[in-house]
DNA sequence: TATGAATGAGTGTTCATTCAT
DNA sequence: CATGAATGAACACTCATTCAT
C-alpha cells in the first residue's frame, strides 16, 4: 500500500557543501530554482492574476530583477512553475513502475498514488484549478505539458492492455478507455483536495481528515475496480 | 430523463412593464441586479483577486459608486454573487421534488440534475474553484451559504433514508453516508467542467462535449448506484 | 512690423475669480489644462521617449493618477501637447488675418510671424522636432493636426493667389506653390531655433541674440520676397 | 554637379583579411566599430535618452559589458557615436576641395554637397536633432566637435574671401558673413531631412522625394548665389 | 439616488550599471 | 579581453476606494 509520503522535493540541494537556505551568490541553478519555488507557493495560493511578482522577490533572498532576468515575465515564470508541478506529477507515477507490476495490483496502486499524490501536493491541484478557472489561457501550446500527461495516459492504456489480455479488465465498446479512466480516477483524488475548503466551510467537514483517509481509499480503489475488472474477477493478487 | 436546461434566469425582468436593457432611472432593484450579474461574469471569469471593480463597472451602465452604494466594497459584492450562484444551484435541486420520487428514481434524477447544472452554469463551478483556490476566505462564517448546502444534503439524507427504508439502498457502517454521497456525485460532476480547460489543452478531448454526454451520464448513474444499491435490487422502478 | 510677442497664453485662466497657480480641487477644465501644460513642458525638454509621467505629475499640484485619468497613457497626452503647441501655431497665424492684407504686405508679415512665433514658443519647436526624430510615429493618423496645418498652408495659398492675380507675384511653373513657400520660410524660422543650442556651443553663437534679430529678419524677408516677386515689382504697399 | 552618394563607409573594414560580419574574437578594434556603429544606429533613432544600452548591445554580436569596457558609459558612447558622424560630415566636405575651385562653382559645389550629405545620411541629421532638443548638453565641452565645425566654417571663410577677392561676391557690412551663409544653407539643407516626418505626415508631400529633388537642388542654389553675387556677376564659370 | 473627480499605494517591467570569474 | 549574473532605482500604468456635489 502506497503512503502518503509526496512532498517537494529539495530540489536546492544543488550544492550540497553549502547549507545555506538562501542562494547567495555565483549560484544561478539555486538562484533560479528559488525563484521557482517562491513562484510556485505564491502562484499555487493566489492564482496567476492574484499572484505578486513583489511578493515573490520577498519570498526570496534574490531580487524582483532576477525573476525577470531568467523567466522574462510574470507569464514566463507562471508557466516554468506550471510545468514544474506537472513534471512533478509524472514523476511521481513514473516511480511506482506500472509496468511491472501485474494489471490488477497495478491498477489499484496507481489509484492510491493518484490520490497520495493529489494530497501531498496541493499546490499542484490549485494551480491546475486556477488555471482551468482562466480558461487554460497560459497552458495553451505548451507542449511540454502535453507531453508530460500524455505520458501519463499511454502508461495507463499500457495498463489497460495487460489486464485486458489477462482476462480480468472488461473489454468492449463499452469498458472506459485510458483516458476515460484517468478522467474518473482524477475526479475522486483530484476534488478531494480541490474542493476541500469549501466542503470544510459549509460541511464542517475535512474531505483530508486523515480520520477519513482510509475509507476514502478503499472505496476510491474498489469503485474503480468495479468499473474495470470483469464480473467475477479476483480483486486480490 | 433531466435534459441540460439550466440556464441563467433573467433575473433582470424585475419591472417587465419597461422593456429596455440597461437599468435607467429609478429601478434599485434592477440596478442592484444587473451589478450582481456583472459580478458574477467577472469574479467567475477572473476570481476574487484578479476580477476589477472597474471592470464590473463597465459592464454595467451604472456607475463604480453604485457598486460601494450597494454592496459596500469589493468582497461585499464578491459574497453577494457567490450567495447568488449557490442559490441557484439549491434551487435547481428543489425543482426536481426529490421527496416526491420513488429512492431509486430520485437518486437517479438528482445525479443528472447535479451533472446538468454544473454543466449548464460554469460560472458556477468556476467561483467554487476560485473560492477554493483561496482557501475559502470569504467564505469563511457566511451562515447563508452553510444553510443553503445543508439543506441540499439534508434532501440527499431523507432520500438514503427511504431507499433503506425500502430495502433498496445498502445500509451498515460501510454504506455511504449523504455527505459522502455527495461528495461523490460533485465530483464527478465538479471535475468534468472545472477541469475542462486543462483536458481539452492537454488531451484534445473535450469532456462537455454533447458526444460524450450520454456516455457519461450513464457512467455516472450507473457508477452511484452501485455504490448505492443493494446487489441484486431492480435498476429500473 | 510684428514683434515677437508670442508667449503661452494664460491657459488656466478658466475662473478668474479664483486666481491660485494650483488646481485645488473640482475644477476640472483646470486640473486638465495644468496637466496639459506641465507635458508640454516636460515632453518639449526630453521628447516622448525621455519625458516622465511622474516628472509631469511633480510638476503639476494633482497626481498621476490624474494624468490617466484625464489621457488614457503617456502617448493620449503626447498627442494632446502636440495638439495644443499645434494649435497655438495655426492661432498666430489666424490672428493677423492675411487675406485683409494686401498681398506683399501679407507676406512680410506672414514671414515675420512665422519666425516671432518659433522665436516666442521654442517648445513648439522642441515638440516638432523629437517628433520628426521619432518618425512621426505619434502623429500618424491625427486628422486634427493635418487640418490645422492644411488651413495654414490654404492661407498661404490664397495669399500667392492674390499676390499673382494682382501681377506682383510671379507665376508659372517655376514659381514656388503655397508648400514650397511654406517648406522655406519654415527652414529659415525653424533651424534657428531647433539648431541654436549646438551652434551656440560649436560657433559661440546664439542665433536667437536679440542682438543678431533685425539682421535676421531683414534679410529672411527679402530672401522670400525675391524669391516670391516679380523682377523690379515695389517691396513697399 | 555633386551626386548624392555619401553613404555610411564600412568602417568595420579594419582588417581585411578576417571576412567575418561579426566581431568574433581578438579584434578589439573592429568589436569597438561595431558597437559604434550600433550606437548611432541606436541613439539617431531614439535619442540619447530614449536609446537603451541593452539595445545597441543587442544589435552587436558583443555584450553589453564590452560597452562599458570601451566607452566607459552610456554618455561616452553617445558622445563618441556623435563624434563620428560629425567627422564624417566633415569629411564629406573635404573631400569636394573647396579651395581648388574657383568661388562661383565652389559655393555652387558646397551647397550640393551639402543638401547630399544631410539627404545620404540622415542619422547625422537625427543625432543632431535630438542633441539640440536636449540644450545640447551632452556636446557641451567637446573641444573636438568644435574644431571639426569650425574648420568647415573657415573652408567657407576663405570660400568668401577668395569670391570677394574676385569681384564677383557681394562685400561690405550688408554681405553676409561666413557663420551666416553656413546657418544658410544649413537650414534648407537640414529642414528637409529633419522635418521630413512630420511634413509627410501632414501634408502627403516627401521632401526626400526623388521627384522634387532636382527642383529643389536648383531654387537652394540660385538663393544662395542671390544672396552673395554681385548683381549681375555671371552665375556660370 | 446618483455621479464625475480625485487619490495613494501598489503592479508588472525596464533602466544603466557593476560584480565575480 | 571577455562573460553571465546580479542590482536598486525608476518606469508606465492600475488598483480599490472616497470625496464633493
Amino acid at each position: 500500500m502506497t503512503s502518503p509520503s509526496h512532498t517537494r522535493p529539495d530540489r536546492s540541494r544543488v550544492d550540497p557543501a553549502e547549507g545555506g537556505a538562501a542562494p547567495r551568490r555565483r549560484d544561478p541553478e539555486r538562484t533560479r530554482q528559488a525563484i521557482l519555488d517562491a513562484a510556485e507557493d505564491e502562484f499555487s495560493e493566489r492564482g496567476f492574476l492574484g499572484g505578486r511578482v513583489d511578493a515573490i522577490a520577498e519570498r526570496t533572498s534574490t531580487t524582483k530583477r532576477m525573476i525577470y532576468y531568467y523567466f522574462g515575465d510574470k507569464q514566463g515564470l507562471y508557466i516554468a512553475a506550471l510545468e514544474q508541478v506537472y513534471r512533478e506529477m509524472r514523476q511521481s507515477e513514473r516511480a511506482i513502475h506500472l509496468d511491472d507490476l501485474e494489471p490488477v495490483e497495478a491498477l489499484r496502486t496507481f489509484v492510491l498514488s493518484t490520490i497520495d499524490f493529489q494530497e501531498a501536493r496541493p499546490s499542484f491541484v490549485r494551480m491546475v484549478s486556477f488555471e482551468n478557472s482562466l480558461g487554460a489561457q497560459n497552458i495553451a501550446g505548451i507542449e511540454s505539458l502535453r507531453e508530460l500527461n500524455r505520458g501519463l495516459v499511454d502508461s495507463v492504456g499500457r495498463l489497460l492492455q495487460r489486464g485486458r489480455a489477462a482476462g480480468v479488465f472488461r473489454d468492449g465498446p463499452d469498458a472506459p478507455d485510458a483516458l476515460e479512466l484517468h478522467q474518473l480516477i482524477s475526479s475522486l483524488a483530484f476534488y478531494r483536495v480541490s474542493n476541500r475548503a469549501t466542503f470544510r466551510e459549509i460541511f464542517d467537514h475535512d474531505m483530508l481528515d486523515p480520520a477519513h483517509g482510509e475509507t476514502f481509499r478503499r472505496r476510491a480503489v474498489d469503485l474503480i475496480l468495479d468499473q474495470i475488472l470483469v464480473p467475477g474477477a479476483a480483486r486480490r493478487s
